[in-house]
DNA sequence: CTTGACCCTACCATTCATGTCATGGTTTAT
DNA sequence: ATAAACCATGACATGAATGGTAGGGTCAAG
């Protein structure tokens, strides 16, 4: 199939297939004509990087082990589990300061309600 | 004091006060040489900015308010309260997304630890 | 009077997946 | 054959605070 029937099938616009395929991760054919050429296979691959990319991995981390996954099971995959504990340490380090900062935040914000309330009173 | 100075003091960068001022945070004098000169209270001024980009507000959403925020309490200044609760929203929406994210990984590395285990069983 | 330490402006780079043009070739249906 | 719909590459923009560099003025101490 070509660019945009996959873009279609998938929902994923036709500049990341094509970025996605900058990036190494997808490796479509070229017709005669220059136009490229993807397998029915493509789809569910797209929708591998899709998922991977909404865990937060980087598309170079998903290259990494992309074609591995796509065969075997993820723990058959050496390269996955090194990224994935590296990934969750770099989101328990966002949480924490996230989590300062909210309550920082919630604070400030009852600390302000509560001086306009008297200000009301008076 | 000059610029270098009231870096040094505040241990922020030169670069760094030149933009304050570009966004309009900072409002030195200018001497006769286009120098900047800084009065004493660019000290406490340059303090107050760090601490909101560090509740990670925008220089633009600092601007809003700075000005009411170094002569009142934070109370008095309608523009900080909405400004909080927005960025209060924000922080919990990625709280929300960082926190999903994390139970997936966790799960999925879980995964991967207890199928290896399987395998050296073996 | 020279040297080093300071200051100035203006600009580019950074991250990274995605959007959006511009420009032009190809295919398909009328 | 022509128009509409598709495809191609390449390039710039995004966000936002900060780092860095280039090219050039100013000041103070020796």
């Amino acid at each position: 199939m070509k660019i945009g029937e996959l873009a279609r099938r998938t929902g994923v616009s036709i500049r990341s297939l094509r970025y996605y395929e900058e990036q190494g991760l997808l490796k479509p054919e070229r017709g005669d004509n220059g136009y490229r050429e993807y397998s029915v296979l493509a789809e569910e691959q797209v929708r591998t990087i899709q998922f991977y990319l909404g865990l937060g991995l980087s598309t170079e981390q998903i290259a990494g082990f992309l074609q591995c996954v796509l065969i075997h099971k993820e723990a058959f995959c050496s390269e996955v589990l090194p990224v994935y504990e590296k990934k969750l340490a770099e989101i328990e380090e966002q949480l924490a300061l996230l989590t300062a900062i909210r309550s920082n935040l919630m604070e400030r914000i009852a600390y302000i309600r509560a001086e306009s309330t008297e200000e009301e009173e008076r």
